[in-house]
DNA sequence: AACAAGTCGTACAGGTGTGTTCAGGTTAGG
DNA sequence: CCTAACCTGAACACACCTGTACGACTTGTT
């Protein structure tokens, strides 16, 4: 596709990758956040905004699009290979944080966006943690008396769930991991199998 | 205190009580929803609203405490004595959609509420499942090795997910408490014990 | 340098929600 | 039955957000 026709100026592309970035961060703090503050947050003036984006769910999708293309690349690098307990150790020490932050983005990308739209954007990290799960099952260290489905939903409860209790001020992030895995480890074990131990390796 | 001088009619404590439930119903639907919203559901002019309640907070602050109290009340007929696992198993069974019913209407109160008044409010029910995890952990049925206000904040997650998924298609609301207490019995679990089995008793 | 692209503040129009006021109709209760 | 309490729709003022239009200024690119 010619890409000359289209050829935006240094300055514009700044200002649109702030207006994202800071959409990003407005919105994560508070899904209802308007577009004259998200311009303030980007340091740029509401009419350019409106220059580069036709309405508010553009800017949510953009800002939507950036959050999930991040964590994508974040966990493209994190080995999910070998024992499913590890892995999922591993996980979670990744992307706890990550799905928090894209927790009230992802309530603002709802209200926005078509629902085909949020399920696109979403289908490419869930695929990767239900492979996992399934993986887990298929050697017998997961349980299968529960739908994949909600495991997958479990697990990122309680990852929302740490996220609350660090707002609330009765956890340090530096524990969170720790305790997710814990929990969801344990979540997962088979009915009549033992609990896994955190010093227990394989 | 005199209770003589503000004998209101039953005219407008009917009206009141109109009120105070499409609020609990709409809010419990939409943590947004307006006051015209609101009085429409109550078959109520929005003026009569402003006539009993001085602003959107308080509105809010009166269906929360009703939803509160229908909760209480509900949670005060089960009998949390006895096998911990067994009365958990009977407290997700009575609470988990009451848990769900009241989650929308809690976002709401927290945009509208001063933070102290939530607490006081939750305070109630709070206790209730804190001393009951509380048990388990000393007759070494839950584990120790995780903090009770995240043992019982992962068994709102849980209920909250099931709700989530109940809403996806993904489960039915017969199964949901099943699939709660699965669940969080085995995240409960002490490290190196095995997980309980929903068919073996005691 | 010079033109186009980008940005800016201001202002306008349309929409929605919140509180308040007012005059007139309805109903409960002594 | 009669009064005061209650309900009502309509209307107003205020605030906020969205989206658009305009003229003037600044900046990037060639």
């Amino acid at each position: 596709m010619g890409s000359k026709s289209t050829a935006k100026r240094a300055d514009a592309l700044r200002s649109i990758d702030a207006i994202v970035q800071a959409a990003a961060e407005c919105l994560g703090r508070n899904p209802e956040a308007s577009l004259s503050e998200i311009a303030r947050a980007a340091g740029v003036g509401r009419v350019t905004l409106y220059a580069h984006f036709a309405s508010r769910a553009e800017v949510v999708d953009a800002a939507m699009s950036r959050a999930i293309d991040r964590g994508n690349e974040a966990l493209d690098a994190v080995d999910l290979t070998g024992d499913p307990l590890v892995a999922l150790a591993r996980y979670v020490e990744v992307s706890w944080h990550l799905v928090d932050q894209a927790r009230a983005l992802l309530v603002a990308a709802q209200r926005e966006l078509p629902a085909g739209r949020i399920r696109e954007l979403h289908s490419g990290p869930a695929a990767r943690v239900e492979s996992l799960v399934a993986r887990g099952r298929a050697e017998h260290v997961f349980r299968t008396d529960l739908p994949i489905s909600w495991l997958v939903n479990v697990l990122h409860s309680v990852m929302h769930s740490a996220a609350d209790e660090i707002r609330a001020g009765r956890l340090t992030s530096d524990r969170a991991a720790d305790h997710i895995t814990a929990t969801v480890l344990a979540a997962f074990t088979p009915p009549g199998k033992p609990v896994p131990q955190p010093g227990a390796g394989a």
